[in-house]
DNA sequence: GCTATTGTTCTATATTCATCGAACAATAGC
DNA sequence: GCTATTGTTCGATGAATATAGAACAATAGC
């Protein structure tokens, strides 16, 4: 537990980042960050084991969403929010705004019935 | 070969949007299309089988991040930019800027040695 | 009707991934 | 040194995924 690695900002690769941001959970913890700043890796009150939180702290890491500071036994994650702006310009933002959006309109979803689907007409059909 | 479903406007998911977007020969394809508007899925000049760019096409799709027009034995494909627009606003600007700065500077980095990796130095290292 | 073209569906396969339990590592506090 | 706390690493497992070959569907042109 003593170095943790990181990639460097003009390593970080577009696929990876928006994979790593792919996962429900990993956003909520994108989120989280986001909202409330640096904060070790137990106090996000998600309902799963600590190894998959940890997994998924690690893939955020290596795609190099956050950063990781250690200091006693605790774990201190932020978001490399400079880092992926000079890297990749608004995406940040542009997720995490989707991603509230996201959440207020599943709520709001949640309350209807959700079957809506509807298919585009070819043109050459009969 | 006669409908083809595709999620209403408000029905899309960001996280299905970003594991869309997360695999390169996917963001290829997004990227052509924002480039040169609609396209027959054949016309992408992608060294993969029929059945794995059908299988892409069909992710992107199913995402909502794609329309398909069926004109003869042809299927157009188009980005469904104002969707996504509405959706998620400044998502698909900031992947497809993103996705031509990667592409610009994988080409510039794989003319150089690629091992620079670094540590962040936690606080309570000795 | 016959053939060529375009793309899909079906099936299979190898890989990757999310989840978790058990064991371990590092630190704080006593 | 001992114990509690925080988080990681190591396996294992079931699910999802990228790839592709074979067969099929729909259409255009003859």
């Amino acid at each position: 537990m003593r170095f943790v690695y990181h990639p460097a900002a003009d390593e970080l690769s577009l696929p990876s980042v928006l994979y790593a941001l792919s996962d429900p959970i990993r956003l909520q913890i994108v989120q989280a960050l986001s909202e409330s700043g640096e904060r070790p890796c137990g106090t996000f009150g998600l309902a799963l084991a600590k190894t998959t939180l940890s997994h998924h702290f690690k893939v955020l890491r290596e795609a190099g969403i956050i950063a990781i500071r250690t200091e006693g036994t605790y774990r201190w994650n932020s978001l490399r929010r400079a880092d992926l702006e000079a890297r990749f310009p608004g995406l940040l933002n542009a997720v995490l705004t989707a991603s509230e959006l996201d959440a207020a309109i599943a709520v709001h979803a949640s309350q209807q019935t959700a079957e809506a689907e509807f298919a585009f007409e070819p043109v050459g059909r009969r």
